[in-house]
DNA sequence: GCTTGCGTTGGAAACGTTTCGGACACAGGG
DNA sequence: CCCTGTGTCCGAAACGTTTCCAACGCAAGC
C-alpha cells in the first residue's frame, strides 16, 4: 500500500480511503490511485487489516463433525453461500465427536480472530466461549453454559410425526434405533414416546435401542438382532440417515418387511427397492439461517437477545413407511 | 502477550519464546511464564503472528465446487484431517463452476495470506497464481498457465476400464453420458474411445451424449431420450455419480434394462434394486495426498519439481454392469 | 584478576493496514 | 482583511506478534 501511495504520489491514508469505499477523496485523486493499484497489482493484506483493534477478520468459522455426512455437508454448503455473498470466508474446523478436540479446535479458531463461530456442538460445557468476545451460533443442537443463538430442527416434533405415522398404519410394535448423538436423538426419542402416549399405547422398552455408534454398521447389526427376536417389531424408526442405511441393509435378508421411517432425507432414498419414507427438514435453510444470523451479529446489526429458531419437520411418504402390518 | 510479560515479570521476547517451543529459556522462568499465561487466559493472536514477514498464516485454502457432491465432500474431509494434524486450519472457498468467481475467490484467499492453496480448478487460465508466492496444488484436474503439483485420478484408465467391462459382457452399443465438467469427463471419453478401438468396434457417435448440465435431472432426460431411440444402447456409462443417479432414475420406466456402469462410487450404490457397478478411486486418498503435498511445500520441506500424481481406478462389480445383452 | 564464551534475557524494530488529529487551500461572510 | 467552515489530504500511532541484536551474569580458562 505504501508503494501504491508512492506511485500515485499521494499519502497513505488516501490510498486506504480509496480501497475502502473511498469517501472524501476527489475523483481525480481516486482514479490516480486506482491506476497505481492496477499497475502494481496491489492487493489488500487481509491479515494486517484484521490486526487493527476491534476489527475482526472477515471470516466465519464453522465447526462440525463429519463432512461426509450429507446432513453436515448441506449445512456447510449453505453457510458458505451466505457468507460468501457478504464477502466472508469460512474456516472449517472438523471434530470427530470428541469434546476435548472440539474445544481445542474452537480455541484455535478464536485465535485466528474469526468474526463469528457456527458450531454444531457436542455435549459438554461451552461456557469458555462466553468471554471470547465473538458471536456464536449453535447449529442443530443447543449447548450448555452459554447464552447464544440456536438454530435447530424440531427433533421432538419430527420424532412424533414419524411415530404417529407408523401408529396410524396400525403398527403397535415400533422399534426406534438411536444413534448416540448428543441431544438430537434424545429429542426424537421423546417424540416417539409422546406419540405412543398420545395413542394410549405402551412402549416396549426392548424396542428402544441405543446404538453403540452412529454408523450404518452398528445399525445393521442391531436391526438384525431386533428382527430375530421371537416377537419382532413391525415398524422401525431410524433416528438418523446413517442409521436408516444400516437398517435397510439388514432388512434385505428379512422375509417379513417391517415399515421403516427415517430421520433426515438422503439421496437415492426414493430409488431403493422400497422407497424410503422419512421425516425431514430443510437442512440447507438451517445453514443459511445460522450464517445470516451470525453475520448480523458480527456486524452489530442484530443486538436482540439470543434467538432460538426451530425449523419444522415434514413427513415425506415414499412407501417404506406405508407397508401394511402383516398378520 | 505484553500483559503476560508484565505479570510474569519477564520481557516480551521471553514470553514469545515460551509460547513457541521455548528453547533457550530456563525452566524456572518458563514455568513462571506458563503460570501467567494460564492465569490470564492468554491466547496467541494468530493474526498478528501471520503479519510478520515471510510468515504465512497456518491455514490452507481449499477451493472447490459443490460440497453436496460426496466426491468433493470426501476430499474436503480428508484434507481437513491431514491439515488438522499439522495444526493447520482450512479455509473454504466455494465456487459454482464459474471461472470468474473462482478467480475472485482465490484472490480473496491469497489476501488472507493462506499458506497454500488446494484448488479443484475450472477451465481457464490460472497463470495469475504464479506470482502469488503461495504453493498451489491442483486436485482432480490440471490447470493451465502454471506449473504446480497435480493430484488426479486416472480418468482415462477408468473410462477404459468401464467400457472394456461392458464390451466384455458382449455389449456393442454402449452410450456414454458426459457431464460438462472441465477435463475429467473428456478423459473418460477418451478411455471410452480407446476401449472401443482396442476391441475393434466403431463408436456410434449418436451414443456419445454431452449433457447440458451435470445434474441428475439432465442425465435423466438424456437417458430417456436415448432409450426411446429405435435402436437403444444396451450398455450405459455414466461419467459422474450425479449422472449415474439420473440414468438410474430414467431406467425405472424402461422395460429392457441396459447394463450401467458409473464413475465414482456413491453411498447406497449397492442397495439399489440392481446394485450399481462403478469404476472408482480412493477419493479420500486424493484429498489426503493433496493436503500432505501442500503442507510439505508450504513448510519448505519439499522443493522438488512439481509432481503429477495419478491415482488408479478400480472396477467394482455389483450387478448393474453385468446384466446380459438382451437379444 | 581479566578475558572469553555461553546461556539467558530484555526490548526495539518491523510487518501492512486503519484511524485520527491536524494541516492546508480555498471560498464566503463579516 | 480576518475569521470560519468545508473539502481534501497527509502521516504518525497503534494493533500483537516475532526476530534480532545487545546486554548481562556467570563460569571457566589463562
Amino acid at each position: 500500500m505504501i508503494d501504491v501511495a508512492k506511485a500515485a504520489g499521494v499519502g497513505l491514508g488516501t490510498v486506504s480511503r480509496v480501497v475502502n469505499g473511498g469517501a472524501g477523496v476527489r475523483e481525480q485523486t481516486a482514479s490516480r490511485v486506482r491506476a497505481a493499484i492496477d499497475q502494481l497489482g496491489f492487493q489488500r493484506n487481509e491479515v494486517a487489516r484484521a490486526l487493527r483493534p476491534g476489527k475482526k477478520s472477515s471470516s466465519l468459522a464453522l465447526v462440525l463433525g463429519d463432512l461426509t455426512n450429507p446432513f453436515y455437508a448441506t449445512i456447510a454448503k449453505a453457510a458458505l453461500e451466505v457468507a460468501g455473498q457478504d464477502g466472508f470466508a469460512v474456516v472449517l474446523g472438523s471434530v470427530d465427536e470428541d469434546p476435548e478436540g472440539e474445544r481445542r479446535a474452537i480455541q484455535e479458531l478464536i485465535g485466528r480472530q474469526v468474526a463469528g463461530l457456527m458450531i454444531v456442538p457436542d455435549q459438554g460445557d461451552h461456557s469458555y466461549l462466553a468471554g471470547a468476545g465473538v458471536p456464536v451460533v449453535f447449529v442443530d443442537r443447543p449447548a450448555h453454559g452459554i447464552e447464544a443463538d440456536i438454530v435447530t430442527v424440531d427433533n421432538e416434533g419430527g420424532g412424533r410425526l414419524a411415530t404417529e405415522h407408523l401408529l396410524e398404519q396400525g403398527h403397535r410394535r415400533i422399534a426406534i434405533l438411536l444413534a448416540p448423538s448428543y441431544h438430537t436423538t434424545g429429542r426424537r426419542l421423546r417424540g416417539y414416546r409422546r406419540a405412543h402416549r398420545g395413542a394410549g399405547i405402551a412402549v416396549d422398552e426392548s424396542l428402544v435401542v441405543q446404538l453403540p455408534e452412529g454408523t450404518a454398521e452398528a445399525a445393521e447389526k442391531a436391526t438384525r438382532e431386533l428382527m430375530h427376536k421371537p416377537d419382532p417389531p413391525t415398524g422401525l424408526f431410524a433416528s438418523t440417515n446413517f442409521v436408516a442405511e444400516g437398517v435397510l441393509r439388514a432388512l434385505r435378508e428379512v422375509d417379513r418387511q417391517p415399515a421403516v421411517v427415517g430421520f433426515d432425507d438422503f439421496r437415492m432414498a426414493d430409488m431403493l427397492p422400497t422407497p424410503v419414507t422419512v421425516v425431514a427438514s430443510d437442512t440447507a435453510e438451517l445453514g443459511r439461517i445460522a450464517a445470516r444470523l451470525l453475520l448480523d451479529r458480527a456486524s452489530g446489526a442484530d443486538t436482540r437477545a439470543p434467538q432460538r429458531i426451530v425449523l419444522p419437520c415434514a413427513l415425506i411418504q415414499r412407501g417404506s413407511g406405508e407397508v401394511p402390518v402383516l398378520p
